[in-house]
DNA sequence: TTTCTCTATTGATCTATGTCAAAGCGGCCG
DNA sequence: CGGCCGCTTTGACATAGATCAATAGAGAAA
């Protein structure tokens, strides 16, 4: 159910060292002493798909690290209208909020994997880790940057190039530092992507028809999107 | 053209201590000892109207708190269109973002003051003011929150939900901790309201017609606003 | 393999909001 | 005091995307 608690005599046990998403995480920033101070208050722990991690409103006690899997974020009106607020993907950090309650409801797209830490601990931690402060810092003002990018998106581009845009943008996430990547998972439904852009299935599924016809995609099995014309999709996408 | 720079050794004359949003701004978690210190970087200056603080892509040098006054901040497309992703009131923080390069242009709606600190400098005096580091946390954390709020309403909500909860939204933030506020300045046109909540202007203008005859809210002189039915505007709202 | 179910696609309309156009209105300068 | 000039309001019409409805795949269970 959980990973094994480390003996604590064995410095080289702790779990945390052999984390698939040790230097991407925000533990990338931590030397060994650190990371092994980390480790003893995080406990990881799966999720099936469409399980929930925590619900809008629920108290934020608890910091979490995606290890594997994805997640999508969302926040809900009382008739039931969605927004998607960002998809989570492995080596993300979830819970940016030292406030009193989740902003949104965290559910999983695919089986996934977190690492869990309580958040007061991990404040109480922060004046003498200033490197993880600073970056987690650094995290909040990136979320924020794509946040706006997101709101431009939202408020002001037409159906395609909100497709456009997302396609793009998964690329160079699942690029993270090295190549552009080409080929693009999407865990999640044309309902989900539909939420994330403001518009509907429909659209979406239309959205999609018209670039393939186009060239500048192509749809693979296992929900899978091969990028074909890059400059294409760019150009359709508007901005950059 | 700048406040003059304090003598230093008279204690009292820190220009800060006697500032107007001492105890609103990010100012208000630090102590008098470091307050000095702090002032010591600072420098105001004044803006007029349509004047900019600086342009989306421009080196991300500087922070600033504004001390009087409001401004717009906005991404742009290439053909024009426009997002606002936020409006600043006296109080505010600008500048959150230890990246390379600002994500949008700030730009002055009524002649407004504002107070310059080096960014480089302040984050070197983090690590020392832990208390200012966790400050500006919450504060990004509180602008990721209301980001993802945004987001909701540009992606899900219909033109009547948006300014509803866009006059709802200014009216507390106006309010600040004290009583609610009903009676509320707009110092942006229509075609800012347009742009900030993704409306053309005459969907706005034909809103508010339609807020002022259902008698949610009433328009005084100089651009103001009176909620004259909070339940009501709260239920056109659609949330909370 | 067959069937069942869920998701995606496609088609036919409808409508909220955008676009284009023309008055009002108000503040400011001479 | 009068006359611009920019902003706002109102009106008439157009359309991107929503809604409603049906079909077609694709994966899972049997």
């Amino acid at each position: 159910m959980t990973l094994p608690r480390p003996a604590a005599k064995a410095p080289g046990s702790n779990p945390c060292a052999a984390c698939a998403v040790r230097d991407r995480a925000i533990c990338a920033v931590l030397d060994e002493a650190e990371l092994e101070q980390l480790s003893r208050l995080a406990r990881a722990s799966d999720l099936d798909v469409g399980r929930t991690v925590f619900f809008e409103g629920d108290d934020a006690d608890s910091l979490y690290v995606l290890i594997a899997g994805a997640l999508k974020l969302y926040k809900l009106l009382p008739d039931g209208r969605r927004q998607i607020t960002g998809f989570l993907f492995a080596g993300d950090f979830l819970g940016l909020a030292f406030n009193e309650e989740y902003q949104f409801t965290a559910e999983a797209l695919m089986p996934s994997r977190l690492c869990r830490l309580p958040r007061t601990k991990v404040e109480g931690l922060l004046p003498e880790m200033p490197k993880l402060a600073s970056r987690l810092l650094n995290l909040a003002f990136t979320e924020l940057a794509s946040a706006q990018t997101q709101m431009l998106l939202l408020g002001r581009k037409t159906a395609q190039e909100r497709l456009a845009s997302f396609l793009l943008h998964l690329a160079d996430r699942l690029a993270g530092q090295g190549d552009p990547v080409s080929l693009i998972h999407l865990p999640m439904s044309r309902a989900d992507i539909g939420d994330y852009l403001g518009l509907t299935v429909e659209t979406v599924s239309r959205g999609v028809t018209k670039l393939k016809s186009a060239g500048l995609i192509a749809l693979r099995d296992g929900n899978y999107v091969q990028i074909q014309d890059r400059p294409g999709l760019e150009a359709v996408a508007g901005d950059l």
